[in-house]
DNA sequence: ATCCAGGGGGATT
DNA sequence: AATCCCCATGGA
């Protein structure tokens, strides 16, 4: 028993706002419940909520939720270099306190893979079905699931009826037991290096590749580029044109350096969801 | 019914 | 380097 890890903590958080950044698809194990979320978390199951600046948590050390939320990044200076750019002074506003967390490697590269070319709920079902199927019982409940560990996911076949389509291919080529350490390694590695590394793997692009080094690996340079922000860089840069994503990123890296994945999850959150609904 | 969703890979031009 | 085409699936 760990009575630690399963009483209720509370920590001040202070240029955080937990609802938007857990609905901003960084990840794919968080659910609203009753006036809060769960999160899960490699084997964690985690419950927060947030009132008045503070946040409520338990299922994890506060040292855990620091790290994991990023709630020792010092916000408002990213925030103030930023609204140097207009065209993110609506999404600044509108995203305040959406922190970029910081999740285990594998579990980032795995939830991307399978997120290409589909919505967030299928992606969130996708995992989910992962969990179900091949995750370790994490708590008393049967229903916790952790995340599978690299190499215990099903084979092709069994992925295949799970409903992951044409990516239980890629996932079977990546289910190997020596990719966690690997996934670690790339931290010690120049961005640009880290980022040939992660191309080289099966079913990671450009794309998957950056929202590796941005979501789990602490690369705050990186620039995701979907179809969300394509149509916000286009429209915002390119004079509603279509444009390639080479130039897009190029903009990206001279215009937000730095915070160019701050930058990024800022537009992306804030057209996606004046799009949708 | 057709289009779209946090793409990637391979072939062709 | 730009442009198809295909990959599987579910929701709008």
């Amino acid at each position: 028993m760990k009575p630690s890890a399963q009483r209720t903590i509370r920590l001040a958080a202070p240029d955080f706002s937990l609802g938007p950044t857990l609905r901003s698809a960084q990840l794919f194990r968080a659910r609203p419940e009753n006036e809060g979320y769960v999160v899960h978390a490699g084997a964690r199951r985690i419950t927060v909520r947030q009132a008045n600046g503070t946040l409520d948590v338990a299922g994890a050390t506060e040292a855990f939720v620091r790290h994991f939320f990023a709630l020792d990044e010092r916000y408002e200076e990213i925030a103030a270099r930023l609204s140097h750019c207009p065209e993110l002074t609506e999404a600044i506003e509108a995203c305040r306190g959406i922190r970029i967390m910081r999740q285990d490697p594998w579990e980032c590269l795995v939830g991307f893979v399978c997120s290409q070319c589909c919505n967030v709920p299928r992606i969130e079902r996708m995992v989910r079905a992962l969990c179900e199927a091949a995750g370790a019982q994490a708590g008393k409940d049967a229903r916790w699931r952790a995340f599978p560990d690299p190499g215990g996911l099903p084979a092709e076949a069994a992925l295949r009826r799970l409903g992951v389509g044409y990516r239980a291919a890629y996932l079977s080529r990546l289910n190997a037991p020596w990719m966690r350490h690997w996934l670690h390694g790339l931290r010690l590695q120049g961005f640009e290096s880290a980022r040939d590394a992660l191309r080289s793997l099966p079913g990671v692009g450009e794309k998957v590749a950056d929202c590796v080094l941005l979501y789990s690996l602490g690369f705050r340079q990186a620039f995701p580029v979907d179809v969300w922000i394509r149509r916000a860089m286009q429209e915002t840069h390119f004079g509603g044109r279509r444009a390639p994503d080479r130039d897009i990123q190029k903009l990206a890296a001279d215009r937000f350096g730095r915070d160019a994945g701050y930058a990024q999850l800022f537009l992306f959150h804030h057209w996606r969801t004046r799009k949708i609904r």
